[in-house]
DNA sequence: AAGTTTTGATTGATTTTGATTGTTTGGCAA
DNA sequence: TTGCCAAACAATCAAAATCAATCAAAACTT
């Protein structure tokens, strides 16, 4: 491995953690080298399974699947990453938190992968557990079990008994619909047991829920509302139906921003 | 050892400090030393563990190895690539195996992630999950626990009776010493539990060992070389170990090449 | 001064790179 | 949808850069 090799590869590595995607004629510009130097770069990294290729250039792997998509992703990450860090801010030092396996607490697992507090981590998602990994200062406990494909996420029943066993500070939980009327619901019975579990030994409960969220009912019903401290979610959701959840007795917290 | 020698090995240091990666060029450069005396230096500093040398210069040894993948680790990379093909030959559709948190299990893994057969994969090793994970045919279930930084995985109390009741065709278990006259041994004590039941379970126990691990003995003695139905080494491996091994009744299955 | 260590130059081999080739891809207009 | 075109691609090859090995000159040691 040659060293200017090294050099591009570092520069790579560097441009898709800020952007996720990058092209080949990008590539080309930052570094001086051809485009077949690029793309036997590329094609190396692709082995070595941190991207993956795509017409042009390539996207990062190492979040998989949703951003093998990024422009669908990307519409999303925006409200997401802001409701995360939101999120972010509630913690503190030496918290014991739990994080589901939706893309909405998977973002909120990127940014604690980049800070230099320490917490203790329990999750069951296999992305979260990827990007918590990096930060040296966390400790983490994997809840293990089948790997479910649509979610990257485990679950065996034995794992509800081993989550049992914790007492934890926050509990963040993604939902995929949440109404004053129907309270929490979701489309998978599990991932419903997982976070029954969450919010029965977590002292605090944190909803995040993007806007599309909002006024929306799904197939199973799980929690109550009188559960959940607080929903943090953006301004692009329904007012009306926040006012109907506020007057229910839910605190909710707006991101900045549109 | 000479003057010359010492400030230009001084400023190497620095040079790798400040950059992590120097290139043979710029240190003739900026000492005004030929290229060959340069590449001594960088030879001399490689064997006391300071730096790693790649085409055209070198990198720093601490580093972490996310950085960058230097010409040493791909040098085993390729003999654990070996042994991981030949283990994959073992393999049936619709085998249900263990792979262990090694790095020779790893690429084992990253294999298994590209084939287009179909596994059930037990596992407790985190880059192994995310190899395996792209692969949509392979069924995984992941030991869960506290992650376990050094090797990348999990381990809890509980995930020994969660692997107790699998029944696996084959475990595929990496080592640290293998010896006639010692058997298995470990570093580490959790993980010898983890593959003693491993080993307990399966039908067939695969030991992948590249040459640095066959005659050597290390702290924990696990298992017997009874329940090891073969081993599989590159041809690098001692001889006289090999036979002596051959002679307790062991299989031994040598990988191509060099 | 003789012996040892360090150095620089030279050689042929190896690795990396860039240019060229013909093929494939994805968008776009009909 | 179909067919077309420009851009991106993989494959190949030759040039450039770097390598290890060798040897003799230079610099140190005793």
């Amino acid at each position: 491995m040659g060293i200017g090799q090294l050099r591009r590869t570092d520069l790579i590595r560097r441009a898709l953690e800020e952007e996720n995607l990058v092209s080949v004629a990008a590539l080309v510009r930052r570094t001086g080298a051809s485009t077949a130097t690029i793309r036997r770069d590329l094609e190396r990294l692709e082995k070595t399974g941190f991207l993956v290729r795509t017409y042009g250039g390539a996207v990062r792997q190492d979040i998989p699947d949703e951003f093998l998509f990024p422009r669908k992703a990307e519409r999303n990450r925006a409200a997401k990453a802001a409701i995360a860090r939101r999120a972010l801010a509630l913690l503190k030092e030496g918290d014991t938190i739990f994080l589901d396996s939706g893309t909405t607490a998977r973002e909120m697992a990127r940014l604690i992968g980049r800070t230099d507090r320490t917490f203790t981590v329990v999750t069951n998602s296999l992305p979260a557990a990827g990007e918590l990994q990096r930060n040296q200062s966390l400790k983490i406990f994997l809840l293990g079990g089948f790997l479910r494909r649509e979610l990257l996420d485990f679950f065996s029943p034995a794992v509800l008994a081993e989550l049992e066993k914790f007492h934890l500070n926050k509990a963040f939980l993604g939902i995929d619909g949440l109404t004053a009327a129907d309270g929490l619901t979701t489309t998978d019975v599990d991932s419903a047991r997982i976070e029954e579990t969450a919010m029965r030994i977590s002292q605090v409960v944190v909803v995040l829920a993007d806007r599309s969220k909002i006024g929306r009912t799904t197939l199973i019903p799980y929690g109550t509302l009188k559960k959940i401290d607080c929903l943090i979610t953006d301004r692009g959701a329904d007012p009306r139906e926040l006012s109907r959840l506020r007057r229910a007795g839910l605190k909710i917290i707006l991101t900045e921003g549109k």
